[in-house]
DNA sequence: TACTATTTAATTTTT
DNA sequence: TTAAATAGTA
């Protein structure tokens, strides 16, 4: 056997983890130490050397583009695709655990999966139906409630209101959402997780043929599970299955959704032989940035502790830029932008992060100005869209008529005559007879309902019968084709004025497009259709893919987990800001924010910028701010500052003040003993004057009010 | 039912 | 500031 290409390119440490014994292994895996590269290796290694099967193997990631990534680097490795190779996120997998067993899971075999926005829209529906006040009961807060539960593996059962009526309420509220779920036949992204585990859990026998199956468990992002993922793990482990987890502690930063880092120090106790690996030479960055980063998280005191380093160069020194404003900020970002554009280099390869996504907003005005390409990430995803999921909804009802959260949400859209009122018959109906909407709506209109009301009701009843005959035997695409149509969406869509209405069409259009380009898997035993919906709500697609364009990158930063770039920004540096004003008084809050510190300077590759106002528009109001208490934490000896270019008596551009494009015949000369008004001080003389375009400031005596320094922008000055 | 005025609140996000 | 949700009006 030659194990030449699986070990070839790895370092020492890289190679101990690959070859490891079958033994638990815990590998931490810092920042750009390959960490993607020894899970691959690893199965590689299993397979190719070891003998293992593929189908022995278990790979599990977070999201899919990781899995997706995973599959293709595996495959590209061995030379051969592994089909039988169970990669996946937690969810895809418990997933297909569940439509697999779905008897076993207490679950209707066409269960829908609802994502966090199904969620919210049916608490709020549980909210009116048992007519409480949601504005004491916010309906997002009880969704972060349930989810917390579900996140650490607890049913309603389980929770005692420790003589709290608030509690109390809440756990009432977790059980009514359980009996709307299980009577619908809903499945939440939580619900996944703690379905797989119980059917697990109370099924030895299937737990007994998962465990034999699957020897090897290999964990990406091993600090990111919660609660309910690692029992998951645990309990598929038994005392027999060998796991191989990689994670980083240092870049934990999703403790607000439940991850535990706690689990890595968990795992040691629960397989006391593990192996421990720590990679620490990067492969990405410069010499100076990994001191940075090493220097800024030395100062948690929660981890296990580990130092990254690089053969490479030293590399150039940090920047540091002290912008006036978030204004001044942008602008230097874009102006350095240009330069390296303007060098030669490609756009895509700079990514300016910030830590809140309304950062980017300046920006982007910013670069529309500039003329630079950009894209931001984040924001709705394809299957996220409205008209999306009006038509996913329309799906779901042909498919699952008890579905009463895609009911609710197309029963009248487009509008049919089937108004509040009516909805509200239906929902008391459907309350006091313990039945779904649908078979509601039914009942109602054969009998209680008024004329108008009746007829409108059945005709709905009858859109949706006759679509569910007419797809019949129809191709997914033709199905989902038919259903856009026949259901009124388009020329609903049609109707909206504006670019939108467009927009929408063309989206569901390619939503057509989308089940034509979806392949079912054969051995599935779900129709297509269901497959398809499946798909969608597991999936949700692209952010704004905006085609392969060359453009700048804008991220908040924990979106750039995972990514690397030549050139990296890190804006909007300021206390209160970055470490955010809502982590800073929790030691373990601002030990989360310091963690993403560290995730943003590893971005990096060669040239990073750390800039920050002194002065910030937040929230319609001006605020001072301090420079973050990271940027302290980096040694001043791999940082210099830059300072704005000090210039004066050269005649400058007036500053626009307004947002938008640049305002024509803004370029009003301010010259040495320009007279002025000023709105509070009064007339004066220029005295003295520094600094460009946002930054420009100015000496002004004031007749009355005594000499002072300006900022332009802000000054308001009227030329007399 | 659709449009408009008013109020309110304002991290981070994958599945 | 602004975006979203709600309440009120035509």
């Amino acid at each position: 056997m030659d194990v030449t290409p699986i070990l070839e390119s790895l370092n020492d440490a890289q190679r101990q983890a690959v070859t490891a014994p079958a033994e638990p292994t815990l590998v931490i895996a810092g920042a750009g130490s390959g960490k993607t590269r020894v899970l691959v290796h690893r199965a590689a290694w299993l397979i190719d050397v070891e003998g293992l099967s593929p189908q022995s193997l278990l790979a599990v990631t977070f999201t899919n583009k990781a899995a997706a990534e995973m599959r293709g680097r595996i495959e590209g490795l061995l030379g051969m695709p592994v089909g039988h190779l169970w990669i996946g996120t937690f969810h895809g997998l418990a997933h297909r655990l569940l439509r697999r067993h779905w008897r076993e899971a207490n679950l209707p075999q066409n269960f829908q999966i609802i994502d966090a926005d199904d969620q919210l829209r049916l608490i709020k529906r549980l909210l009116k139906n048992l007519e409480i006040d949601d504005s004491r009961w916010v309906p997002r807060e009880i969704q972060y409630f349930i989810n917390a539960q579900k996140d650490e593996g607890l049913r309603p059962r389980h929770l005692a209101d420790e003589g709290d009526p608030n509690r109390r309420q809440m756990i009432a509220l977790y059980e009514a959402y359980e009996d709307i779920c299980q009577r619908g036949g809903l499945v939440d992204f939580a619900e996944l997780l703690l379905r797989a585990h119980e059917l697990w859990r109370d099924n030895a026998e299937l737990l007994d043929h998962y465990r034999r199956r699957f020897q090897h468990l290999l964990v990406d992002e091993f600090q990111d599970t919660n609660a309910i993922q690692y029992a998951w793990l645990r309990l598929l482990a038994g005392d027999t299955g060998i796991p191989f987890v990689v994670g980083d502690d240092d870049q934990s930063i999703y403790r607000w959704r439940g991850a535990r880092v706690e689990h890595i120090y968990r795992f040691q106790k629960d397989f006391p032989a593990a192996t421990v690996v720590k990679l620490e030479q990067n492969y990405r960055s410069t010499a100076t940035i990994l001191n940075a980063a090493n220097a800024v998280i030395a100062n948690n005191n929660s981890r296990m502790g580990k130092n990254l380093w690089t053969e490479g160069p030293e590399g150039e020194s940090i920047k540091v830029y002290a912008a006036y404003n978030e204004r001044d900020e942008s602008d230097f970002v874009i102006a350095r932008l240009r330069d390296w554009i303007d060098h030669g280099n490609v756009r895509a390869d700079a990514a300016v992060l910030y830590r809140s996504n309304a950062q980017s907003r300046v920006l982007e005005e910013g670069l529309i100005n500039a003329g630079i390409p950009y894209r931001v990430y984040g924001g709705l995803r394809f299957f996220e869209r409205a008209e999306i999921k009006d038509a996913l909804a329309y799906l779901r009802l042909i498919s699952h008529r008890d579905d009463d959260a895609s009911f609710e949400r197309i029963v009248n859209k487009p509008t049919r005559g089937i108004g509040a009122r009516t909805v509200e018959a239906m929902r008391s109906y459907a309350r006091a007879n313990s039945c779904s909407m649908w078979r509601a709506a039914g009942a109602l209109a054969s009998d209680e309902l008024a004329g108008r009301a009746a007829n409108a009701v059945l005709a709905f009843i009858n859109l949706i019968e006759t679509m569910a005959r007419d797809i019949d035997g129809l191709s997914l695409q033709e199905q989902v084709d038919h259903v856009i149509h026949a259901s009124g969406l388009i020329d609903f869509f049609k109707k909206e004025k504006g670019e939108k209405g467009e927009t929408r069409i063309e989206n569901l259009l390619e939503l057509v497009s989308a089940a034509r380009s979806f392949e079912p898997d054969p051995l599935e035993e779900m129709s297509p259709l269901d497959e398809f919906l499946s798909h969608a709500a597991l999936e949700a697609g692209e952010g704004q893919a905006e085609a392969w364009e060359d453009c700048v990158q804008l991220m908040t930063m924990h979106s750039a987990k995972g990514l690397e770039f030549p050139l990296v920004f890190l804006s909007g540096m300021e206390d209160g800001l970055f470490p955010h004003q809502r982590s800073i008084a929790d030691p373990d809050g601002l030990e989360e924010e310091r963690r993403l510190c560290y995730v943003g300077i590893t971005r990096a590759k060669q040239t990073l910028y750390v800039t920050y106002a002194e002065q910030r528009r937040l929230h319609g109001m001006d605020n001072f701010s301090q420079p973050s208490r990271f940027i302290a934490e980096i040694p001043d000896e791999y940082m210099e500052e830059i300072r704005p270019r000090v210039l004066v008596t050269r005649p400058m551009r007036s500053p626009s003040r307004s947002s938008g494009s640049t305002q024509p015949g803004a370029e009003l000369g301010i010259r040495l003993g320009q007279r002025v008004r000023h709105g509070k001080f009064g007339d004066g003389v220029i005295l003295n004057c520094e600094g460009q375009g946002a930054h420009a400031r100015v000496e002004v005596n004031f007749e009355t009010a005594g000499t002072k320094w300006l900022v332009l922008s802000y000054a308001n000055l009227d030329l007399m």
